[in-house]
RNA sequence: GGGGCUGUAGCUCAGUUCGGUUAGAGUGCCGGUCUGUCACACCGGAGGUCGCGGGUUCGAGUCCCGUCAGCCCCGCCA
């Protein structure tokens, strides 16, 4: 193809079809840059070798029309060598030109010049065919390709059965919002799009399949992000027969086989592996970017009876003084300082505290309203020298949390101290409920099928608060790329944990009734994860929004901008689905 | 549901601070010159409901109100 050619191919004589990527006419001489998946060559159009119909036709030709060319792949002359072109060695001497199709002026540039900005993601997603053939794009999705193609590889290694599971089921309640689909047979009634395979697969484990994976496409009818679609793609595996070891061994196998076959990246193995009270102890969040090595300490003992009003009084009032060692910052602008004010308050906290470190102590920020003891005291916790710079945040915790991790990134980036890498993490024993801000009751943090540590049992009806699950969270670079559990295989327990989470036996029938009745059955010991793989394919693109890896995204308000989606549907089509259409009700 | 940014030529943007002549640039497009270019170069040309609606004003791309769209964030995402 056009884009193979090298230097060991002069001499023979090939036909290459594709899109005209760019034409350069210098009057005599026309050159044009054929475009096919494997990428661009130059062709030239030479007036001792093409009739002068034929260079005329050549000379009216536009971007983007397809063509078909045929003539021999000759060296190029030395001092014509482009060395920034894959086929800068060689080009192809047309003999014959032919239009396969014709091309209007496009709306959106193909060949983009080193320095021109993209047209507007607007643009890009209505003209979706015609962005997808900048060769970033297929990129992308050649990568892609591999990604899942080296999945599928590795888990077949491992003796994993790929198990289709359905697009239509049963709407459930927890969790996301579902897409609704209506039943033309049933009406009133209605099938939901799948938020993921979760049930289906525990109950393949009661079916005995003991090791199942699926890439499957999954559904969620909530508001998007820059690295949240509606509808994006999980690896979703399950096992029987195991604990929490043997499903984070699989994952590491899939993981580093990916890294190391798309990216040629060694990943070491096993993982590291964090609770979740670590991780936030030490970095203020269940997702901590490891490439950044600064930790958080407690400073409270050393602040206790501070004369400083603020340390104090967040003391006194049940909260804690935290705060982490900027190696260097110091040197950070006033203007950077002041800002991390925002930053603490973007994340709930009324406001950053700070002090530089110098060689006659603390300079600005608090410095000024410690004693020379608490100085010191400060000093030694956190080993910090002459040009560290200090910073804190005093308060009641979940705030400070957000608030300390968003500081810790936004320095990170600030002073350059996120080293490259893969850092990949399990971050495991999540609580398994987490109250409800709302009702202040206890909600499932993960799903309520998420097995419970056996030391914490006892505590299950006393103080479920505490109560330390079987969910881990795999971490990459500070992103979440997936969860999963070990799940609860008794009927009982799985009935104690409905009861804490308010679901009585009759409601538990009418919600996943199947899923309960099944495990009456003989249910192994399962567990299992799910990986967005979306996610996966961004990271190791460098790109930053999911966008750039799905074919056909929907915007922010879940639009598809190229085919028009959602639209209304014809009332006769409403009628038979038995739907009324109402009036929109607004004020 | 809330907050922020953006919307001007096919495309990317300037012009909006502080209302005032005929709204500019680059690129693409059209025409011309050019036999080694590679974002070819050079010369010329066409191309605008200033997102949409309303208001203030002698006068609105510019000010005010509303609305639509795209993007980012919070809520939400078991």
């Amino acid at each position: 193809m056009a884009g193979e050619l090298r230097s060991e191919h002069v001499g023979s004589r090939v036909r290459l079809a594709g899109w005209v990527h760019r034409r350069r006419d210098l009057g005599g001489l026309i050159f044009i840059d054929l475009r096919d998946r494997k990428g661009v060559v130059q062709v030239s159009c030479d007036p001792d070798v093409l009739s002068s119909e034929a260079m005329e036709s050549a000379r009216r030709i536009g971007s983007e029309v397809v063509v078909a060319i045929e003539g021999d792949v000759v060296a190029r002359p030395p001092e014509a060598v482009n060395p920034d072109m894959a086929t800068g060695e060689v080009e192809v001497k047309a003999e014959g030109i032919v239009q396969l199709a014709p091309a209007e002026t496009t709306p959106i540039l193909v060949a983009y010049g080193a320095d021109e900005e993209l047209a507007s993601e607007e643009l890009r997603l209505r003209y979706r065919y015609l962005d997808l053939r900048r060769p970033e794009m297929l990129g992308n999705f050649v990568l892609r390709h591999r990604v899942f193609h080296t999945i599928r590889g590795a888990l077949d290694e491992l003796d994993f059965v790929d198990v289709e599971t359905p697009m239509l089921t049963r709407p459930t309640p927890e969790g996301a919002r579902d897409y609704v689909v209506p039943s033309r047979v049933s009406h009133g009634e209605f099938y939901a799009l799948p938020q993921s395979p979760q049930l289906y697969k525990q109950i393949l484990m009661v079916s005995g399949f003991d090791r199942y994976f699926q890439i499957a496409r999954c559904l969620r009818d909530e508001d998007l992000r820059a690295d949240r679609q509606p509808e994006f793609t999980q690896l979703d595996v399950e096992m029987s027969f195991v604990a929490e070891d043997d499903v984070w061994t699989v994952i590491e196998i899939v993981m580093a086989a990916v890294w190391k076959e798309v990216a040629g990246r060694t990943v070491e193995r096993p993982f590291q592996r964090m609770s979740y009270r670590d991780a936030t102890e030490r970095y203020g969040t269940d997702k901590p970017d490891l490439r950044i090595a600064w930790e958080l300490c407690d400073l409270s003992d050393d602040l206790r009876s501070s004369e400083f009003r603020i340390f104090r009084g967040a003391i006194e009032g049940g909260g804690r003084v935290r705060g982490f060692r900027v190696p260097g910052g110091a040197k950070l602008s006033r203007k950077v300082l002041d800002g991390l004010d925002k930053v603490a308050q973007d994340a709930g906290a009324p406001g950053a505290l700070w002090t530089k470190l110098s060689d006659t102590g603390a300079q600005g920020g608090f410095g000024a309203k410690l004693s020379e003891t608490e100085l010191t005291a400060l000093r030694g916790r956190l080993q910090a020298k002459e040009g560290d710079l200090i910073v804190s945040i005093a308060g009641p915790e979940p705030q400070g949390n957000a608030a300390l991790d968003a500081l810790r990134r936004h320095l990170g980036s600030v002073m350059d101290a996120v080293e490259e890498g893969d850092r990949f993490l399990w971050v495991t024993e999540f609580p398994l409920f987490e109250r409800d801000p709302e009702s202040g009751e206890p909600v499932p943090s993960h799903h309520p099928f998420t097995g419970l540590n056996l030391e914490d049992v006892d505590l299950l009806e006393k103080d479920p608060l505490s109560i330390r699950s079987r969910a881990y969270d795999l971490v990459y670079n500070g992103s979440e790329l997936g969860s999963g559990s070990i799940r609860i295989n008794d009927p009982s327990m799985q009935r104690r944990v409905l009861a804490v989470l308010g679901i009585g036996p009759e409601e538990a029938e009418r919600k996943f009734g199947f899923l309960l009745e099944a495990f009456k059955y003989g249910a192994p010991p399962h567990g299992g994860f799910a990986i967005g793989l979306d996610r996966v394919v961004m990271h190791l693109a460098g790109g930053s929004s999911l966008r750039e890896v799905i074919a056909f995204p929907k915007t922010t308000a879940a639009r598809a901008l190229m085919e028009g989606a959602p639209a209304p549907v014809a009332d006769e089509e409403l009628k038979e689905l038995g739907i009324k259409r109402i009036r929109r009700t607004d004020a």
